[in-house]
Formats: C-alpha cells, structure tokens, sequence
DNA sequence: ATCCTTTCGGCAATCGATTGCAAGTTAATT
DNA sequence: AATTAACTTGCAATCGATTGCCGAAAGGAT
C-alpha cells in the first residue's frame, strides 16, 4: 500500500529522473525495471525498490512507441442493419465479458469500439490507427465484404461469426446453418407443420440460420409451412410480428424459431399478453442460451452458442496471427437445451 | 474506397516518407493533416489528398507521447463484494452501452478493465498506467476507502455510484436512500405489512437503499416487518432466500423490494415456479429499470434509475476535470415506474 | 601477478509526430 | 523601388523508454 506519508518530497516523471537518484544510467534503470537483460541481481533489486517507493512506473506511450506494440487490441461491435439495435443487447456483453477476461489473462487491454458502419472504410479507420495491436470484429452484421477487404490486407484480425466458403476473414464461430436446422428439427419432432421464423436474414449469420431452418422444413417435406418474419435483434420487437402472425387463420404457425434468446423473450411476452399459452399453443425456440434464457417463464427452451469457448478460441487465434502464425476459422457444433417453451 | 489496385507500389510509413515524396519538411506535412497551423490552403489539400490516396494515418502512439494524452478513457467495473457477478450483469451492460456511445461522441476511445479487487492498488495501476486520460469506476462495490485515496491524489477520476457526506471521491449516481424509500413506500400503500429486503448490504449504494427502506418502515410504525436476505446480484440467487422465506408461517413477507431487477426477475421466477401469485399473493418491486423489466411476467414495477443521462453527466464531470475544473458529485432523482408486479 | 573470460553498465541512436523559432518568400504599402 | 507586414515552411529539439555495441570491471585460472 502506498501512502502520500511514504512519499517522498519531489515525484519522479520519468525514467531519467530515477537513474540521476539511483546514481546509473537511464538504460540500466530500463533494464532493471523491464525485468529481463544484463544486469546484476542487487543493482535490479536496488533500483525497484527505489521504484516502488517513488510509485514509479514507466511511461507507457513511450515504450510503445520504442517498442511498437500498443497491448491492445481493439474490439469492434458494428452495428450494420440494426440501426436501432444497442450494445446493450446482452449478446454483446456476455460476450464482452469473457472477452474482457481472456485478454486480461493475456496481458491485453480492451479498447472498445460501438461503431455504425458508414461508408466503406470504418474498420479501416480503427486498424490503421495505430492504438491496437489487432482487432476483433463481433459479428458480420451485413459486412462480409468490408471485413474480406481489410482482411486481405491487415492479418491481426478475428471476427465472430459463422465461416462460408471463400471467406477472406478469420472467423470463429458456431454452425448457424446446423443451429437452424437443429432449433426447426425440435420444432418440428414436437409436432409443428407451420414454423414462423423472427429473424432479419440481411445479417450474414442469420441467413445462415434461416438456410438451416429451411432445410429442415424441407427434409420433413413441409418446404411451405414457413414464414419469415424480419424481427430485429431488439429487444421489443416481436410485437407487431406476433399481431401479423396470429391473423393467419388457416395456416397459423405452431413454432418460432427466434433468431435470439432476446427476440424469444419478446415473442413469450407478446403471447402471454394475449393470453396464447406456451408451449400448448405455440412452441418457441431462441437461439445463443444467454443467462436470460433460464429466466423467462416458461424456461426457453434454445440453441446454445459456447461463448466461453469461442472467445477463449478468438484470442487465442488473434495472438497467434499477432505472432505471425495464419490459423484458420474454427466452426464449433451449437447444441440444443430443452426446457419448458416448447 | 480504397482498394488495392489503388494504392502505389509502396506503403508510406511514417511522416517523413510522407514528406520526402511531397517535396516538403515533416513539420509541414503535420501541419497539414492536424488542421490546425498556419499553412497555405493549396499545400495542405495537396498533401491531405497524397496521404489519402496511400491511405496513410499518422501514427497515434508517436502522438500520444508528444502531445502528453493518450485519447483514451479507462472504464473499470470492480467486482468486491460480488465474487460471482459477471459483466454480463444487464445494469454494467447498459451503463457501458451509454458511456460508450458518450465518449466516442467526444472523440475518446474507451478502455475496458474488469477488476476483482485484491489488495489495495488496484485503482492506482490502472491510474499510473499511463494509458488513459482519465478514470470512471462503475459502482462502487464495497472499495469506497480506495476510490477515496486514489481521488485525493488523482484529479480525472469519476465513479458511478451513491454520495455520503465526507466522501472525496467525485460521484454521479441516483439517490439510492430515497430510492429505497420510495419502493418501500409504494409496497406499504399497495397494504405490505411485512417486507423482505434482497440485497447485499457490504456494498455502499445498497446500504443506503437499505437505510431507505427502514426510514420508510419507521415511518409507517411498521419498522418490525423487515427481514434482510443477503442476495446477490446475480441472475439466479433469489431461489433459495425465496424458500426460507417461505417457511415463514407467521410473518410471511407480502413484498420484496429487490436490490435490482434482476434480483426482483429471480425471485419473480422463483415465485412463479412455487406456484405463488404476484402481485396477489407476494408483491415485487424490483430497482433500475432495464430493459428486460418489461419483459418479465407480469411487467415489473421498478424504481427507474437515469442511465443515459448518468453516463452522460459522469463522461461531462470527466471532461471538465481533466480540463482542470473541480466539479462537485451530482445525485439524481430516482422515479417510480408503477407496472403489474405489485 | 598476469592474462583471459564473463558480466555489467554507459553511450547514443531510435521509435514518429509535434512545435517554437527563425529564415525565407510573397504581398502590400508608401 | 524600397520597406514593411504577413504568411509559409524548414530546422531541430522534444516527449520517454529501449537496446545494440563497446569499454570497464570483476572473477577465475595458471
């Protein structure tokens, strides 16, 4: 612990300052405080001590600069065809969060970036900037081409989200195409014909989804049973959707198949609302198993996306493409978790 | 767009390079691209347009060591008293969301540590890191003593949190003794005779939620009604303080007034799944306001707490501290928002 | 005591942009 | 045309830490 009483009258700035005290040079000060190089073990205790009762610590710019690298890295949430969407979206933050915690073990700093993607040189902007030592994009939102783009050219860069074939970028990811297909599988083994689908597909991953669901409907030989319905990530969005849907008289779905455990949620409420009963009348699935999943009543039943996993396996791809190393994308397997909604 | 067609055969590096192919002087090529400083028009837009067509930045960490400030904010969520919590607790989701927005806007980069507190420098790392501008803390946990003796010696620090009298540190944060007075208050109207209280009380800003709630108690002759249960803030905690409570035959709580909304969604879960009635049998209020209060069933009453204006006067108290001004804490009003959990 | 091998630590260049000062150029004024 | 005023631009020092190179000192061996 550091008291003002401990220290001394003049505070020392810089590295200069503490080698003129400690009686040697600026690079020895450097070298014993950098902790590896020549040096001899009481001169190095010597000089940290001094250090230490001085509250001294080097100049971070500096040496970033001398030895250019930030320790840094930059993570991106663009915001593409979601205009109203908010970094709020529990999405973002569960993943922020373990992300936070990987690199921190890593000796990395978080800089964060909440970015709308206007014209087409956003990310270049934020890699070319100089903070960061490499980037991670979460999501591709609508913006497979840019992130291919900077890809090609700068090399410390991961993204999350799903891999489709002749992807420039690096991804890490689970198999939206599977997750949809497992999520309409359940739907469709509970005894659905008619599936509404809350998802707006002009997001990459998400049209993956849809592709997996359509899949499904199509191996059960029920291709027509879908409807789409483009609901956005938001949180209250289902609403409306749910009015469209429940005047289908002949053909009223018997599933949804959200596209979020977020949009699940509202799904659920706008049913109960109306007094429609899940799961008897109306089966849904959500898809990611965020912590909100286990909380709604009736517990969502859902596909679950390993975020742990994934953003352990982001950073540590990004390290190693820092390191000069070229790893590809990694696909992880979504699983499904049954509880009570459908 | 730039594309790699575009850009010439060889990739300028630095300012000098800049230089050497313009045909003029470092100095002249920063002046041109800061902005600022005395030069011809025709010079700078002639050397704007080179730097642009070779999609040059000026590099930020050469900068950031010569003009002194590095552009960015450090955003630190402590988790002391809450071993458990995970940032992707809802309430740091949102205030992130906000203060992110709040300081790109102001051309600030946001720096993101997640600490558990141990030991007593915590704080002063990440002040001495040399990294950051400047500091804002969300909540503040049970360290009130550390943001204390770290204010007293650093200028630009800011915490999201409650304000008591003596405190040093500059705080912004809503009234949290009223707050609690008012749920409280609202729980005794709607006929609560005997309360449970679910929350920590080690962390400062729910002690006086807390002291808010036994004022109003008092204040109805009612002041034996209360029983404290320690839960935490984490999603699922309320379960088993909801069974002990149970087992009160005597002086079953009619209300809990929740430490926050996602303690009052636990116990609204854990309710529901005893087959207990809210608002008829058990009332809840739950503390914040998020988002998802809206979507739990029934919709949850709350005491709403401003988090965008939070963030922005917090971002706005910063700025002006770095700027060499002593702003004061700023404590907010805190609004009932009556809905159909009680 | 002398020579050889290690180990230590100082010197000075370097990372890349910024900026005060002064020199140089052009425009304006008498 | 000469002088002054007003701009531009170049020069070089500066921010603070790192590190290759070399001399100096210490230790060991003969």
């Amino acid at each position: 612990m550091i008291r003002m009483a401990d220290l001394p009258e003049k505070r020392i700035r810089n590295i200069a300052e503490l080698a003129e005290l400690a009686g040697v040079s600026p690079g020895t000060v450097s070298r014993a405080l950098s902790g590896a190089g020549l040096i001899s073990a009481k001169t190095r205790t010597r000089i940290q001590e001094l250090a230490q009762m001085h509250g001294f610590t080097p100049n971070a710019m500096a040496r970033n600069l001398r030895i250019q690298r930030t320790g840094a890295i930059g993570v991106v949430i663009p915001l593409g065809h979601e205009v109203g969407q908010h970094i709020s979206d529990p999405f973002f933050m569960t993943m922020l969060g373990y992300l936070a915690d990987a690199l921190t073990e890593r000796g990395y700093d978080l800089l964060l970036s909440r970015v709308i993607p206007q014209g087409a040189d956003w990310l270049d902007r934020i890699v070319d900037s100089g903070r960061v030592d490499g980037v991670i994009v979460i999501g591709q939102s609508d913006q497979a081409e840019t992130l291919d783009r900077v890809a090609a050219r700068y090399r410390p860069l991961v993204v999350w989200g799903g891999h489709v074939s002749g992807q420039v970028h690096c991804s890490v990811g689970s198999d939206n195409l599977l997750g949809g297909d497992i999520a309409t599988t359940h739907l469709i083994e509970r005894g659905c014909r008619h599936i509404a689908f809350f998802g707006d597909a002009r997001a990459q991953e998400i049209a993956q989804r849809l592709a997996g669901c359509r899949a499904a409907m199509q191996r059960a030989g029920i291709a027509d049973g879908l409807r789409i319905f483009p609901a956005h990530l938001t949180a209250d969005d289902a609403h409306p959707n749910i009015a469209v849907f429940l005047n289908e008289s002949d053909a009223r779905p018997q599933g949804i198949v959200a596209v979020s455990d977020v949009v699940a949620m509202s799904a659920l409420h706008a049913l109960t609302e109306r007094g429609i009963a899940v799961p008897d009348q109306v089966r849904v699935i959500g898809y990611d198993d965020l912590p909100i999943a286990q909380q709604t009543v009736p517990r969502l039943t859902t596909v679950r996306q390993d975020f742990a996993g994934g953003a352990a396996h982001l950073v540590d791809l990004l390290l190693r493409r820092i390191a000069g190393e070229d790893p590809g994308s990694i696909v992880m397997k979504p699983d499904l978790v049954t509880r009570l909604s459908t």
